[in-house]
DNA sequence: AAGATAATGATAATGCAATATCATACGTTA
DNA sequence: TAACGTATGATATTGCATTATCATTATCTT
C-alpha cells in the first residue's frame, strides 16, 4: 500500500466525508460513487493498511462488526440509530465512572453506546432532505 | 427441551453459581464439574432454549461473543477485566444520558462497559484465595 | 419395568466476515 | 513511454462461532 490509487483515495475520502464510523460494506457503497468498479477486497485491504498506519481507528459496538473512522478523535462515544442502524459520534462523556464498579475493582476506561433515533429518523423532525435511512436500512 | 436432564440442570446451575455473564465455553467448563462428559452442542442447545424461555438473557459486549446470564436483573451494566477477560455485573448506572446525544437525536437506551482490573486481578489486593484469573485467561 | 421419544455427544455442516490467491491493470520510475 | 512491480477485482479459502445431523442414551409416562 504505497501507491496512490483512485481506489485508495476514494476509500479514504468516503470515510472522511461520512464523518461517522462505517462498516466495510458502507465504505464500499460510499466509495463506489467515485470508483464504480471498486471491490470489497480492496476496501478491506485499504482499511487495514490505513488502520495499521494509524489513519483509521476501529469502532467496536456490542453485537456489531467492526466499523472504522478517522483516527485522531479524542475520547468519545457512539450513538446507534435503532431505525437506520447508522452509528454517529458522541463527543460528550458522562465523565468519571470509576465509582460505579464494585468494591475492589479498578476502572481504567469505559465504552458507552447510546441507542435511539437519529436526526433523520426521528418523526417529530419533519425537516429532512433525502431519507438517508431507507438507503442504509437493511445493511446490518 | 422439556425433560429435566442432568445436563440441563448442570448448565442452569453453573450460570446461576457464576453470578456473572458467561461465554458458552465458560458454561461448558463450569458445568463439566457436575457432568464430566458434557458436550458443547448440549450447552448451546440449552442456552438457546433457556434464553427462549426467558430464563437467560444475552449480554453483548463490544468485540466479544455473546455471553449469558440469568434474566430478571434490572437495568445494569458490565465490567470486563483486562487481565482475566471475565465479565461482571455492575448494578450502578450513571443515570440519564439523553443530553449527551447531538441535537435532534432521541436517546432511548444505553449500554455501558467498564474496563479495568477485577478484584482478583488487582495487584494491591493481595488477599485472594485461588487465582481465578489464571484459569480463565486464554479463553477470549 | 417397558415403551415411546426427547436429549445427548461427536462431529459434520453452515453462515459469514475477513483474508489469500492470482491474473490483469495501473502507478511509478527512469 | 516502456518496464517493473504493486494494487486491484473476482473469487476461493480460511477461521470461527453456532447449528444440524444422527446414532445412542436417558427421561418420562403408564
Amino acid at each position: 500500500m504505497e501507491r496512490n490509487t483512485r481506489q485508495r483515495t476514494a476509500i479514504r475520502e468516503a470515510i472522511a466525508r461520512a464523518n461517522r464510523p462505517l462498516l466495510p460494506q458502507e465504505v464500499l457503497d460510499a466509495a463506489q460513487a467515485d470508483v464504480p468498479g471498486l471491490g470489497i477486497a480492496t476496501v478491506y485491504r485499504n482499511i487495514r493498511s490505513l488502520t495499521d498506519d494509524g489513519e483509521l481507528s476501529e469502532v467496536k459496538l456490542p453485537g456489531e462488526n467492526l466499523r472504522f473512522e478517522l483516527a485522531g478523535h479524542q475520547h468519545h462515544h457512539h450513538f446507534q440509530c435503532r431505525l437506520c442502524q447508522r452509528v454517529f459520534d458522541v463527543h460528550a462523556c458522562p465523565g468519571d465512572l470509576s465509582q460505579l464498579a464494585p468494591q475492589g475493582f479498578t476502572v481504567e476506561n469505559h465504552d458507552l453506546t447510546l441507542y435511539g433515533r437519529c436526526k433523520d429518523c426521528d418523526p417529530p423532525q419533519a425537516a429532512r432532505s433525502s431519507r438517508p435511512g431507507s438507503a442504509a436500512r437493511g445493511l446490518a
